[in-house]
RNA sequence: GGAGAGAUGGCCGAGAGGCUUAAGGCGCACGCUUGGAAAGCGUGUUCACAAAAAAAGUGUCAAGGGUUCGAAUCCCUUUCUCUCCGCCA
């Protein structure tokens, strides 16, 4: 959520950040601009109206005390009444803006950084190493049809005991994405991320604070019997294990790591999208968060992406970057790289992992804060990244290991699943 | 799920309708003292709100309502914690 005195201190910035997302909901700005000094005007008379009651209730009180004539203390204590009565209505009032406020900067995504465009052009695909893009394998399979070779998965089986969107994973493949999780946590804590492992449901105000809500309320599932949802992704019970944090700082940056399952509906994603392990309801996925000062935060970003890059690399992964525009970024996100391995079977490249700075749009609502070394209290930044999700890295590591007789192992996770191809 | 007891600042802890502007302690910060440190003494120390820096103001004793001229204190609702019973990997 953006502040309201950024917006009034920063309208055409504002407006020009939303036009690169194609935003066009614009005429939101000024009505929020008008509400909030309505907001302002009414808060004031408010105070001043508290201000005289209180000041009667002592007056009131030393009258007692000295036990003074009870016509003075009863023509105050109308006095009083009046005041009173005026100041529910305005109450109500107040209330009401401040309902309508929010609800209409709830509507306004983060402005996007200065440096993305509204649409992306060539240099915001960055391939360290797309050459080993051009690797070849005769007769490559998709990994649905190696599965059927080798018994990798089933989704008829997930289908079976729950519906479509679900999958099983079998024999050495189930204890591959085990070795694969375990081998992501650990060089996450290697790299001084702190290990958290958390429920996997969620309360209202945890989705709320990190921005699903209202804007991808529909992609998760919900359990109306306990009003709890789904996570949709780690970051939500992470970062929300900090809310109201007032953080010194001395204490940044926060940084932490979780493996969680996640859960999304994915209503009206069919086809060729969903095709074997491309996207499920039920994913696993190692996530590592940031809590930075506003001025380090884009340092922590570049930070993560070399970190995302030297675990892909291990993997002996190809890979590229993708700086995403202003029209593809998400609701929370000022600036969002999205990492993609290329998938021999498919040929195709599959998304793996976002990084985002979401500047102090989540802090605002999450109260992440912290004091300056002058003392002042300031907003944090927030940073999120997948490292990394399991399925499509599982469907590109299949694909691009296989021989015609075996698929083998990288060398880094063999130490995890002490075998070192599967057939 | 049933029965009871609780929730006060960074932490501990008093307060039980108006002399609370939340006692006292610990911690922390700064100062005095010292050759330096410890001890001692002094000062300060929740957070939020606006054109809000200073002074003043308003709100803030788990959250939301209510009673009252006045609520940390009384009433209602909710959340959470603890103890006991029941169920249980």
């Amino acid at each position: 959520m953006l502040r309201t005195s950024f917006i009034r201190k920063n309208r055409k910035k504002v407006l020009f950040g939303l036009s690169k997302r194609k935003f066009h909901k614009i005429h939101l700005i000024d009505e929020i601009l008008i509400l909030d000094q309505k907001k302002k005007k009414v808060q004031y008379i408010l105070n001043k109206i508290s201000e005289k009651e209180n000041l009667i209730s002592k007056k009131i009180s030393h009258l007692i005390l000295k036990r003074g004539n009870s016509l003075q203390i009863n023509s105050l204590k109308e006095e009083s009444i009046f005041f009173k009565k005026k100041k529910k209505d305005l109450n109500i009032e107040f209330k009401n803006i401040v309902q309508n406020l929010e609800e209409k900067l709830n509507q306004i995504p983060n402005i996007p950084d200065e440096k993305i465009k509204e649409k992306n052009t060539e240099d915001a695909v960055w391939s360290p190493n797309n050459r080993t893009t051009t690797k070849t394998i005769e007769e490559a399979l998709p990994h649905w049809e190696l599965s059927k070779k080798f018994h990798l998965f089933s989704s008829d089986l997930g289908t079976k005991i729950c519906r479509s969107g679900f999958s099983v994973y079998l024999g050495k493949v189930a204890k591959l994405q085990r070795s694969l999780i375990q081998y992501f946590l650990d060089q996450n804590i290697r790299a001084s991320y702190l290990e958290y492992s958390l429920p996997y449901l969620i309360n209202e105000m945890s989705v709320y604070a990190t921005g699903q809500i209202p804007d991808k309320e529909d992609q998760m599932y919900f359990i109306e019997k306990d009003n709890l949802y789904l996570l949709p992704t780690g970051e939500v019970p992470l970062m929300n294990c900090f809310r109201d944090n007032l953080f010194t700082y001395k204490d940044l940056p926060v940084r932490a790591t979780t493996y969680t399952s996640c859960f999304r509906r994915e209503s009206g994603s069919y086809g060729s999208k969903v095709r074997g392990i491309n996207r499920l309801h039920q994913f696993e996925k190692v996530e590592i968060i940031q809590i930075t000062t506003p001025d380090t935060s884009y340092y922590y970003l570049d930070e993560m992406i070399s970190h995302i890059k030297k675990i892909l690399r291990s993997l002996e992964f190809p890979f590229r970057l993708i700086r995403l525009s202003g029209t593809d970024l998400g609701f929370s996100s000022a600036m969002t790289y999205d990492f993609e391995v290329y998938s021999i079977g498919q040929k195709k490249w599959l998304e793996v992992s976002s990084v985002s700075n979401c500047t102090n749009f989540q802090s605002n609502r999450l109260h992440l804060r912290y004091k300056t070394m002058t003392g002042e209290i300031d907003l944090c930044h927030t940073l999120n990244g997948s490292a990394l999700a399991l399925p499509r890295i599982m469907a590109a590591l299949l694909e691009n290991n296989q021989t015609k007789n075996q698929i083998n192992i990288p060398k880094v996770l063999i130490p995890y699943t002490g075998f070192d191809y599967i057939k």
